[in-house]
DNA sequence: AGAATACATTCGTTTTAACGTATGCGAGGA
DNA sequence: TCCTCGCATACGTTAAAACGAATGTATTCT
């Protein structure tokens, strides 16, 4: 408990507190790393940690931001957990996340976080780590549609 | 000198950072507010003090912060400073801080804030600090036209 | 039941942000 | 020239973010 800009947010003035409230989920490259690889798709963490090349407490602490910040939803599939981008509440911070994962869609180190992910789920052996995780899956129409 | 995410943004990845750095600007209420006020128009700092009841030196740090992301410029006037809102750099972010400033403009608190400008533009008298002040101008072809 | 797997959370530390207060500085005005 | 005004910046404090490392917790496997 006691995250910073999400606490103030919460407690204080109830107006576009929301929109500041998005923004500090969005001020972070890994989260926005993160949110970039759910784009359209629900991806199991052991692919964030795989991809991005970074501790897995790390991630599973940048998503749980996530989480607090409404932005994503989590569900739990036997031993693993899967990520997916939902609308936020307030319709103007909806309308800023899609403009945003649009945005990210045409950053070359964004593909290339999206190619690695196509390869990992392509060559599990490769990533040994993986042996067996779910695969990716497209969400397209559930809550958050590309576009 | 030494500003946290703005900092880590302009030494390290090249790419898809000025985005975050873009959404460090962007993830407080109280620069929100300073941004939706030059909206469309170019404002002189006095008023901002004046509308949002903060103090000189936090509205004087904030439009900093907005400076050195790129998101404001100011322009010096014999005694009294002006800033607008500038085109960030970088074209995504660019089109977000649109998005952002349109989405602003529908808030409710937001509006109240420009109504508030509005009057302490035409009753100067009530608004003794305002004594003498240059009034806002609109800029609407300058930089960053809203819309 | 016990071990292993996949994540989440906690702890302690370092970095950064936000703020009030005080001070500095440039541009008129007396 | 000194003084004031309008604003910027420095200082010190408090709160919060980010991280590595360690630990906790479901779930599955044997």
């Amino acid at each position: 408990m006691c995250q910073g800009v999400y606490h103030r947010a919460v407690e204080r003035s109830p107006k576009t507190y929301g929109l500041a409230l998005l923004f500090a989920a969005l001020s972070d490259r890994t989260r926005l790393r993160l949110l970039n690889l759910m784009d359209g798709r629900e991806v199991c963490v052991c692919y964030f940690v795989e991809i991005l090349g970074q501790s897995q407490p790390k991630i599973s602490r940048h998503l749980a931001y996530l989480r607090r910040a409404g932005v994503v939803a989590a569900r739990r599939e036997g031993k693993w957990m899967h990520y997916r981008i939902v609308a936020p509440a307030h319709a103007g911070a909806a309308k800023i996340l899609r403009e945003t994962l649009t945005v990210l869609s045409m950053d070359k180190s964004m593909q290339a976080d999206l190619t690695r992910l196509g390869k990992a789920c392509c060559v599990p052996q490769k990533a040994s780590a993986l042996e067996g995780a779910p695969l990716p899956v497209a969400i397209e129409s559930v809550a958050f549609s590309a576009r």
